[in-house]
DNA sequence: AAATGTGGAATTTTT
DNA sequence: TTCCACATTT
């Protein structure tokens, strides 16, 4: 058909749009218009009427990644997109589970623990439990049991050969009946629960695989064990799953991503007469040559994949440019100066990004940006629903949603201080405990004598008080009455540093106000039931509305949202800034301009990864995360010595550099003058030179003629005729003790310590 | 119950 | 170095 829809399609983009109703696997490179293809595919599909919204379901690991696809979609298709199945794994299993949460053995009102939520309630276990933290660190119990629920094993099916595995996965299993016991369910519960939830119900699990007639996986490469089961089991006989993903962009092992589902899914999604479809997409349309032949290049040195190479119609553009700095602060100043010359040369500072491998490297790189007055943002770092002060407001929401949420009354029985202390908290707990009972009944019990029964009754009544004043208030006004009541509001006011909590609190009455509104897409409001199951009786029309409207659903469904949704970082601010964030983060984003930082040995690929399977070539995909991220510019730098954990460390270039074809690359040099002078410098101020020398790791030791004084790798030097230089390498002792110095202006040469005249500069 | 001190760890992250 | 969690003090 002469659709619009499929106009400006490469070959390949316009194969996989159209592929038949079989599954297919497409190897989408980076910036090869992936996510236009994904819903491209779906408005093809309901354009020709292949497809209705509700046999349609597409699945993301990020909110933002689902919202862009939403967004995308509306405005190709004059479908409307209502009664589609976009969304997060967890947030479309969340849904699953609210819907039958009889199958599922759940309360319809369960409540979602976040990763913090998570590890409170294993160290409320503990106690309970008498468990010993220090042999058991508790995040050590998370993220065994995190673990475990990706590859899909219930404590009883997890192998434990060792002692400490047994005993691991006995906490696992008293975890397990604590969440049950109080209705909570972790993320990864999340999964795990609805799949074997259509695991055992064979009705569901038809009605679900009948409806879904196409499955739709963004970023493949990502999922986990779980999620490849999850997707199996809603698999029916006439689904076809569209996977997209990009073995070379898998930088999630470390929690659980198993690129090997990309392998597998020829083998188990096909069908007699029906193999899977491969669709690979190596067009790219954002870089320049020069920086996909970087990239390509590097990617060459990883032996396991599934093999792929982009191209573009592109120009080849600019070298990839280098620059080796003495010392972290120097390479701050160099970024600093060249993103100054570029923004002089008209780039927008937000199209340009400063990435680097772990947070900790930003610190300098912001007070290097702080002091030259650019803008920046920093991303990363604590979301708006993780806050204290807004995970106190929503405790205290959730006991009223929940009174025997324990978890929500230990953290705001005595948040603001109501006397209250860890004595009252005790009796309380045995008083629970006696009766069998949650916290809450027990301290309405009134059985608690003397100050701290008092203390308690206060806080009863405050509750009751504040579940009497929302009951029926429509949620914004609910949640401003609750910060309020609480005490919270004063209670930030009278900090000193409290203003932006305070701003935060308010902030959550909007949160709750936008929640309302663009919640008319009934994420966690029963829907569609399958009417085969007599016991799951379609619902109809009516239904949701009135879920709508039952205040405590709405409550429910705003706190899923809350921790399914944990919000930005910061607000965005108005003017642009240039981007700083680690290179997994940088994922899915292209700038104009990219620096990649701390391409040392050490840090890029990190240490540890060297020890794990696989581990550098992890690292290699995220340096060819980072450099694919280029549309026009790619600075690499790396710095020979670097503060790290209190200590100057020496690092030698990374591989990464290395394993670059050395004619893509230009290294800069140094500039002329002093660093940090000069207001309107320009990136060509930065001189071309060769390679630089490395020090060698680890060859720090401090070296010394006969009675002269001391001197230590990565000291900056001074020579009368080289100038300025920093000790790079060291070798002799005595009068054979020579220092390689790394000159600004004369380059790198060796000096013997008896005869050089060097100072310390 | 708040305030101050101390020890230990310090990739990467979404849900 | 710096941040955090926890312990001790006041």
């Amino acid at each position: 058909m002469a659709s619009p829809l499929l106009a400006n399609l490469n070959p390949e983009q316009l194969a996989a749009v159209t592929l038949p109703h079989e599954s297919a696997l497409i190897l989408a490179g980076a910036g090869s218009g992936k996510t236009r293809v994904l819903t491209t595919r779906i408005a093809w599909l309901l354009a020709t009427g292949q497809a209705s919204p509700l046999s349609i379901l597409a699945v993301t690991f990020t909110n933002k990644a689902a919202k862009e696809m939403m967004t995308r979609l509306s405005l190709m298709t004059p479908i409307h997109t209502r009664g589609m199945w976009i969304g997060t794994f967890h947030g479309l299993c969340n849904r699953l589970l609210r819907t039958h949460h009889r199958e599922a053995n759940l309360p319809q009102l369960f409540q979602i623990l976040d990763t913090q939520d998570q590890l409170a309630l294993i160290k409320r276990m503990y106690k309970t439990h008498n468990i010993d933290e220090e042999r058991f660190p508790p995040r050590q119990l998370q993220h065994f049991i995190a673990g475990a629920k990706e590859e899909g094993l219930r404590p009883n099916a997890v192998e434990a050969d060792d002692p400490l595995s047994r005993r691991q996965v006995e906490h696992y299993a008293l975890y397990e009946a604590m969440c049950q016991r109080e209705g909570a369910v972790d993320f990864a519960e999340l999964l795990l629960r609805s799949y074997e939830m259509l695991l055992g119900h064979e009705g569901l699990r038809e009605h679900y695989q009948r409806r879904f007639s196409h499955i739709l996986v963004d970023e493949f490469q990502d999922t986990n064990i779980l999620q490849y089961k999850w997707l199996r089991q809603l698999t029916g006989t006439h689904t076809a799953v569209f996977a997209v993903g990009d073995d070379d962009q898998s930088i999630y092992a470390f929690r659980g991503a198993n690129v090997a589902n990309m392998q597998h899914f020829e083998r188990d999604f096909s069908r007699p007469e029906v193999p899977v479809q491969l669709v690979k997409l190596e067009q790219n349309y954002r870089s320049h040559g020069h920086i996909l032949d970087a990239a390509n290049a590097l990617i060459k040195h990883n032996l396991t994949r599934l093999g792929k190479n982009l191209w573009t119609s592109e120009a080849k553009g600019e070298p990839v440019r280098a620059f080796a700095a003495p010392s972290d602060l120097d390479e701050a100043a160099f970024v600093v100066d060249v993103v100054k010359g570029l923004a002089s040369d008209g780039v927008t500072l937000s199209e340009v990004a400063v990435l680097y491998r772990s947070n900790a490297q930003s610190r300098v790189l912001e007070h290097a940006l702080f002091n030259a007055a650019v803008p920046y943002r920093v991303y990363g770092g604590m979301r708006f629903f993780e806050r204290a002060e807004i995970k106190h407001a929503l405790a205290y929401l959730r006991l009223l949603a929940a009174p025997d949420d324990d978890g929500a009354l230990l953290r705001i029985v005595n948040f603001p201080p109501r006397g209250i202390g860890a004595r009252t908290l005790e009796s309380l707990q045995d008083m629970a405990r006696a009766t069998d009972s949650a916290l809450w009944p027990a301290a309405c019990s009134g059985a608690a004598g003397g100050k701290a029964g008092a203390c308690l009754a206060i806080f009863v009544r405050m509750i009751e008080a504040m579940r009497a004043a929302t009951a029926g208030l429509p949620l914004p006004e609910a949640v401003e009455h609750v910060i309020t009541a609480s005490g919270l509001l004063a209670h930030y006011r009278n900090e000193k540093d409290g203003q932006d909590r305070v701003d935060n609190l308010e902030e959550l009455v909007n949160a709750a106000d936008s929640f309302l509104r663009e919640a008319d897409l009934p994420v966690d409001i029963p829907v569609d039931v399958p009417r085969a199951d007599p016991a799951l009786s379609e619902t109809g029309g009516a239904a949701p509305a009135a879920a709508v409207r039952d205040p405590v659903s709405v409550l429910t469904a705003f706190l899923s949202h809350a921790a399914l949704e944990a919000g930005d970082t910061q607000a965005a601010e108005g003017r642009p800034a240039l981007q700083l964030m680690t290179v997994h983060s940088a994922k899915g984003l292209e700038f104009h301009s990219v620096f990649v930082t701390g391409l040392e040995e050490g840090l890029f690929p990190h240490e540890n990864s060297l020890s794990e399977h696989g581990g550098v070539e992890e690292e290699r995909r995220l340096m060819y995360v980072a450099l694919t991220r280029a549309r026009r510019r790619l600075y690499l730098t790396n710095a020979q010595s670097r503060m790290l954990h209190g200590q100057v460390r020496y690092n030698v270039p990374s591989r990464f550099i290395t394993e670059l074809p050395a004619d893509l690359v230009q290294w800069l040099a140094p500039k002329r003058h002093r660093f940090g002078a000069a207001i309107d410098v320009d990136a060509s101020e930065w001189g071309r030179s060769r390679a630089p020398l490395a020090p060698r790791a680890g060859a720090s030791s401090p070296v010394r003629a006969q009675d002269g004084p001391e001197w230590r790798i990565g000291q900056s030097v001074r020579h009368t005729r080289f100038g300025l230089g920093i000790i790079i390498d060291a070798e002799g002792r005595g009068a054979d003790a020579r220092v390689q110095v790394n000159f600004r202006e004369a380059g790198v040469k060796w000096l013997a310590l008896e005869y050089a005249k060097l100072a310390a500069a």
